[in-house]
DNA sequence: AGCACGCCGACT
DNA sequence: GTCGGCGTGCTC
């Protein structure tokens, strides 16, 4: 017996498999979708098996062992595994173990465990002496088994030498998401509408479009549990951040331990676990991030995807996959519905709703009838003339009557650290980053200089190294001159910062949540990471204090995400009784995106956004896809990308469109340099065979990276 | 990924 | 002469 192993290692070339034999006694364990170990040169690897035949053109050695009882990708996931490594122009191996968690990648490394716990059990019945052996023995006659851990080793030893008991070990999992069940909430009558036009479309892909605080949670758990009740499964994917707790939370409240949790917050080991109850057959919904769109179901009747304009679902590194196009080609294939939810769905989407090639089904009315808030623009322009540079009058004046009344605010800085940049006032020199063309951000707390992209550090220096001037000034904002500027005016206000920084250690995440939810302080002040899913019912005042850091990123969909990040942070003001109030600090008081966001008016952002797409375009009138080319030496590297892009210019003119190459939004990073070339094209068949093409030949070339993103999210 | 092979410069 | 640098190609 001859079978085809894909091996853990890229090999250059898409679907690259090698040949062994299966020795006799190991024949009858050889199943399409289990892992073996197989030598390879001088080492051992561990590969999956693709295929079983009967003979080989090489000359084959034996394989050394079988890993897997059951195939740990079925035949769905096998499929759809090669289909998403040719649209993203990545090797099969790779797409595999994206789609797998740690225990269950081809790795001859790594090894999880499942966990167990011993107990104990009678083998006969005697009179036994000594308290503890006889206190064993009575426990054992009210139940069959005992958790060896309760009792004394020693008295436990000796019954064990005697005989008299035998100790057995029961797989156990590490997580235990059972809890008392709390009956699933009935729908109000526009949530109901929604439910009825989501069962009732003729697309197999909804787009429910709700407002923030409309109640889409309750329409998804609905929706899930009706697909349960007629035996079939659900995927629940939510954003990659930290929402999770609160979401996750009202899943387990609704349907215990059907579900299986998928998060990065999960230890490898409890990862493990959770992915082997859906192995199993054990749970019927999955909730998780991205990844957990592989889910191993095999009658899924329902995939949700909430927040679905997330930039999380697309994965940011190889394979970059799109968590939306994988739940599209799951759908197809299990005859099940996919709804996409959110306030502010991607122009992709909304066009594709609009269009017809989606259903659009909208909720407009906020749950429990809250008002949506009331969003004011301040010109910083004109504050900045009366001296007011971080906070408006307005802002300030918001705070404070926040504080009397004891009611909450949360402020948007999206920056970490203290200022963006520190320079000397005298000769101009700016600290930068001696590995990456960047700017190092101060940071106060720990009085260095970090770059935020390699990690780089160095002590804050008090002279500026090229003049000697000791004139040296920080220039922009970071979330902790925030939080200083704002202890400084509002003496006794209990205030909780959240950023990467104050964030890092486990655990401390979800305790300035709790703190802020147990209102426990008065004011969070944080990144884009406290403007999402989050729902705090005393929060009555959000401030963004610079809403143009994310507009004035050179890229595309810069306006997109202005207005998903104005409204997203809006949505968390008022949710509850009060009423809210959102502040919007802009140097561009005029900006499309920023107006419409103040109005909450997304279809008419929608009207304004989707000509410029066309105009220029972008999608969705066009596919992109963006050829980074990367290498430590600077002129090869921009001549390699030069040589790339004209040899698609020149050949595959017919049918794309080719920018560049341009240096990349982040042109050095670690001593690396980056240069992009942009295509634009429709025919998605045969751009991803001349890229394909273009991958094949610059891997032989170790000087050069050449990195694929077929529809990136950013450019 | 790792490792052998081979071609070139540097040095006892 | 030989030691060792790393570019290149191969692993069933």
């Amino acid at each position: 017996m001859i079978i085809k192993v894909l091996v853990e290692i890229n090999i250059n070339k898409q679907e690259k498999t090698f040949d062994y034999n299966v020795p006799l006694d190991m024949q009858k364990y050889i199943k399409i979708g289990i892992r073996v170990k197989v030598p390879f040169g001088k080492q051992t690897l561990e590969g999956f098996v693709l295929e079983i035949n009967e003979n080989s053109d090489y000359k084959v050695k034996d394989i050394i062992k079988v890993v897997d009882f059951e195939p740990i990708l079925n035949k769905e996931l096998l499929s759809l595994g090669k289909v998403i490594a040719k649209e993203n122009v990545v090797n099969l191996i790779n797409v595999y173990q994206a789609m797998l968690p740690k225990a269950y990648k081809a790795s001859n490394k790594t090894s999880i465990n499942i966990k167990e716990e011993k107990y104990i059990t009678l083998v006969k019945e005697e009179e036994v002496k000594g308290k503890n052996q006889i206190k064993i023995i009575n426990d054992l006659k009210e139940n069959k088994m005992i958790l060896k851990s309760n009792y004394p080793d020693s008295s436990v030893k000796s019954l064990l030498e005697k005989n008299i008991i035998k100790i057995v070990s029961k797989e156990v999992y590490r997580l235990d998401n059972s809890c008392d069940l709390k009956p699933i909430n009935k729908l109000n009558e526009e949530q109901a509408r929604c439910f009825d036009e989501i069962n009732n479309s003729k697309n197999d892909v909804c787009l429910l479009n709700g407002v923030t605080g409309s109640g889409k949670t309750e329409i998804y758990i609905n929706l899930i549990n009706q697909t349960i009740n007629e035996g079939k499964e659900a995927i629940m994917l939510v954003p990659e951040i930290s929402l999770t707790t609160q979401i996750i939370e009202r899943f387990k409240r609704n349907f215990g331990d059907k579900i299986a949790i998928l998060h990065s917050s999960l230890s490898d080991g409890e990862r493990f676990d959770e992915y082997r109850k859906i192995l199993k057959g054990e749970v019927k919904i999955v909730v998780g991030a991205r990844s957990a769109i592989f889910a191993p179901f095999n009658n899924i009747g329902l995939i949700v995807i909430d927040e679905e304009h997330s930039s999380t679902y697309k994965q940011d590194h190889n394979p970059r996959y799109n968590a939306i196009d994988v739940a599209i080609h799951r759908i197809k294939y299990h005859n099940a519905k996919l709804v996409l939810g959110s306030a502010t769905p991607s122009i992709e989407s909304f066009a594709r709703a609009k269009t017809g090639h989606y259903t659009l089904v909208k909720l407009d009315k906020r749950a429990n009838n809250a008002k949506l808030p009331l969003v004011t623009i301040i010109d910083m322009q004109k504050e900045i003339k009366k001296g007011n540079k971080t906070f408006s009058n307005d802002l300030l004046l918001a705070i404070e009557d926040r504080l009397n009344k004891k009611e909450q605010t949360m402020l948007l800085i999206n920056k970490r650290g203290y200022s963006s940049y520190l320079m000397c006032e005298d000769c101009g020199y700016v600290y930068k980053c001696p590995n990456c063309d960047i700017t190092l951000t101060y940071h106060k707390t720990s009085e260095m200089n970090r770059c935020h992209y390699c990690g780089y550090a160095e002590n804050k220096m008090d002279i500026c190294p090229s003049c000697g001037s000791e004139s040296i000034k920080s220039f922009g904002l970071g979330t902790e001159k925030v939080e200083e500027e704002i202890k400084n005016r509002f003496k006794g206000a209990r205030v909780l910062r959240m950023d990467i920084d104050t964030t890092s250690r486990k655990g401390a995440h979800s305790k300035i949540i709790n703190d802020f939810y147990d209102n426990k302080a008065d004011i969070l002040i944080g990144t884009q990471m406290i403007a999402k899913g989050l729902d705090f019912p005393n929060v009555t005042l959000v401030g963004v204090i610079n809403a143009d850091t994310i507009l004035n990123l050179p890229d595309f969909r810069s306006n997109e995400k202005t207005y998903q990040l104005i409204s997203q942070v809006s949505g968390r003001a008022g949710r509850d009784k009060k009423a809210g109030k959102v502040i919007i600090q802009t140097y561009n008081a005029d900006n499309e995106a920023i107006v419409k966001a103040k109005n909450h008016d997304y279809e008419s952002f929608y009207n304004e956004e989707i000509k410029v797409r066309k105009k220029l375009n972008y999608p969705p009138y066009f596919f992109l896809a963006n050829l980074i080319v990367s290498g430590k030496d600077f002129k090869t590297t921009i001549k390699e990308a030069e040589k790339l892009g004209n040899y698609l210019r020149i050949k595959y003119n017919s049918f794309m469109m080719v920018l560049g190459p341009s240096v990349a939004s982040l042109s050095k990073i670690n001593n690396i340099y980056y240069f992009s070339v942009i295509i634009k094209y429709r025919n998605k068949e045969k751009v991803v065979k001349a890229l394909n093409e273009v991958k094949v030949l610059t891997e032989n070339n170790r000087q050069i990276k050449l990195d694929i993103d077929v529809n990136p999210i950013s450019l």
